[in-house]
DNA sequence: TTTATTAATGATAATGATTGTCATTAACAT
DNA sequence: ATGTTAATGACAATCATTATCATTAATAAA
């Protein structure tokens, strides 16, 4: 399985070709800007980003862009509370794999963290399973987010 | 201790007189359509039920009384994906304490769930205490949120 | 109880993120 | 190379939320 390694053709080829959509410039640039960096982008920083190196594309792109990489699970949205979606790319070579977030509820800084996720994928399963019985639901994803004081945020009086 | 039962005057009376806050009618009319409820009303949703009884508000004193109550930790507010923010009781007589939702994907209802909690709390516990010290941030709430379909979109083709 | 202080309110306008429209462009199957 | 049509970009529209500001009323002082 050649490619794995991120040194040949984008990883995300075949994610478009299979569902029928098209590899256009404007999708290959926002996923390059994406891949590229480890924040949590709004769709303007994106836009921005992307316009400095293909000045043709469109804001309104940008967010028919993000909506149907979110939709295929290629793309995260988040919403960390300060009034503009958040987008992180899911997978692939440069993700940090599955992790959660902690938000700074002073100045909005937001930490990725990875720990604890073994014990907590063992009591998320183990509630997704009941909760799908109990309620009917066909779980596929969740969401777990930590809100306090970042280490600044705490020494301002 | 009197008025546990919520026989006497509101729970949230001294809540706002030891913060320096006035008790208007508009708060008292928020805080008696939100103890009412078990839905997750909108500041809209709100409005238009206060609007009823006390016709004399305005939306913006919906909003503005929200935030305070959000501020204060007598609400929360939540971000279910559908554009506008949901607000609930954190506590009081009617509320059904420390719970976390399903979400539907498909149609957006909202399953209030209790099960796992006490695993869940001893998981969070652990996870916020390690947290806190690894990344120094003094951690003060936490969203738990999964989202799925539930069983009527799970039978649309 | 009357009065003074000023937080709170409501009408209205403004903001800003996101979505809708539509003529034009370009990806790609043939 | 060509045709089909998904995708695009400029622009307008939407709509939840916030800002402004003159007026009102909750509370404490007299
Ligand atoms: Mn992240
Ligand atoms: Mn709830
Ligand atoms: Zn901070
Ligand atoms: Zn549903």
């Amino acid at each position: 399985m050649p490619w794995r390694d991120g040194t040949g053709p984008p990883w995300w080829h075949g994610k478009f070709r299979g569902c029928g959509y098209r590899l256009t410039a404007s999708r290959q640039a926002i996923l390059d800007v994406l891949s590229k960096t480890s924040k949590h982008l709004s769709a303007e920083d994106i836009y921005l980003k992307v316009h400095k190196i293909y000045p043709a594309i469109g804001l309104t792109t940008v967010y028919r862009t993000l909506e149907l990489l979110v939709q295929t699970g290629m793309v995260f949205k988040f919403d960390f509370g300060d009034g503009k979606a958040r987008y992180e790319l899911s997978e692939g070579p440069r993700s940090i794999g599955h992790h959660h977030h902690l938000v700074c509820t002073g100045c909005g800084r937001i930490v990725d963290y990875t720990d604890f996720i073994d014990d907590e994928i063992e009591l998320l399963n183990q509630t997704e399973k009941g909760l799908s019985k109990k309620y009917n639901f066909k779980i596929t994803n969740h969401l777990i987010q930590f809100y306090g004081l970042c280490y600044r945020c705490q020494n301002i009086k």
